[in-house]
DNA sequence: ATTAAATGTCAATAAAGTTGACCTATAGAC
DNA sequence: GTCTATAGGTCAACTTTATTGACATTTAAT
């Protein structure tokens, strides 16, 4: 950053805008170390976010169908498309029709999938780990928090 | 999402992974939710988050180089031209030679450009403000040490 | 038989980003 | 003053990605 803010700003700085503005700072920038890892994994074999974003709740939710997939990540069904037709074609991802509507597709993941996808979430559960250790039970909790309830709003 | 995880499973499980599998996940809803309601005020001028982003930091940085603004935001000069010189025709982002030397340029923002940058970012800080009163001042020092750590990795 | 749901695909287009080349103006070193 | 490096800007060609809208297929449900 152009002005590295110092520990000792950060402690004597006392108008209510400056934590919000560094929230935010914080925010757009542990979001963009939380992703860089993995993205130059997956750019190595010309994947993208989406790809590992497919990879990763195809593999938290086995047999997930299409359309549970599309209203998870909020993009249409011709986004999808593409980055989950060159994951099939890969072999990283599995389809198949489901038994009990077989109207819907049932998404999971292959075993190479499972590896990639182990790899790439792994780089991002490691450096959570380091991090949630190095700041304490406490502190993790309290991240645990923030980020929940911000989830929620709509 | 498709298996909603309810109060009681966070409690009870104990295998280490569930918790960074939750981590991950309140980091991509967490960041989803936190940028949707400036994108939506974005939306309606033609605008994305690469304008809010340049906004903000030469909203932070008054008298910024384009080469510095290039440095924090992480992208090419030819990616910053397009919509940094959108914002410049808009009359949001001003931009004049430096005294120092007359080589750079010194962006910052115009009355109007303060005014759109307050009403986007505002509506990040109305939403971390509240989810730090819900939650307390412990746990909010808590999200911000860990996303301190988590920004300082390399 | 009709309607609706789940999926997939095609075409046309638009928006964005990338690489590489090139240009100007200015600063600094010699 | 000359040479080189820096800061900035622009153009072209191309690729990627997303978006809208239309349309088709298969299967469920009524």
């Amino acid at each position: 950053m152009v002005d590295q803010i110092t520990h000792s700003e950060t402690l004597l700085s006392k108008l209510p805008e400056t934590g919000l503005h560094q929230a935010i700072e914080h925010f757009y920038f542990g979001y963009r170390a939380f992703t860089a890892p993995p993205d130059r994994i997956l750019d190595q074999r010309g994947l993208g976010r989406v790809h590992h974003r497919i990879l990763y709740f195809v593999g938290r939710h086995p047999q997930i169908s299409v359309n549970s997939l599309l209203s998870i990540l909020n993009v249409s069904k011709q986004a999808l498309n593409a980055p989950l037709r060159q994951l099939i074609e890969m072999h990283l991802v599995e389809i198949n029709t489901a038994e009990h509507d077989r109207r819907v597709r049932q998404l999971s993941l292959t075993a190479s999938g499972k590896k990639l996808e182990a790899r790439l979430t792994g780089t991002q559960m490691k450096q959570l780990q380091a991090v949630f250790e190095t700041v304490g039970e406490n502190a993790a909790a309290g991240w645990h928090q923030v980020m929940g309830c911000l989830s929620k709003q709509e």
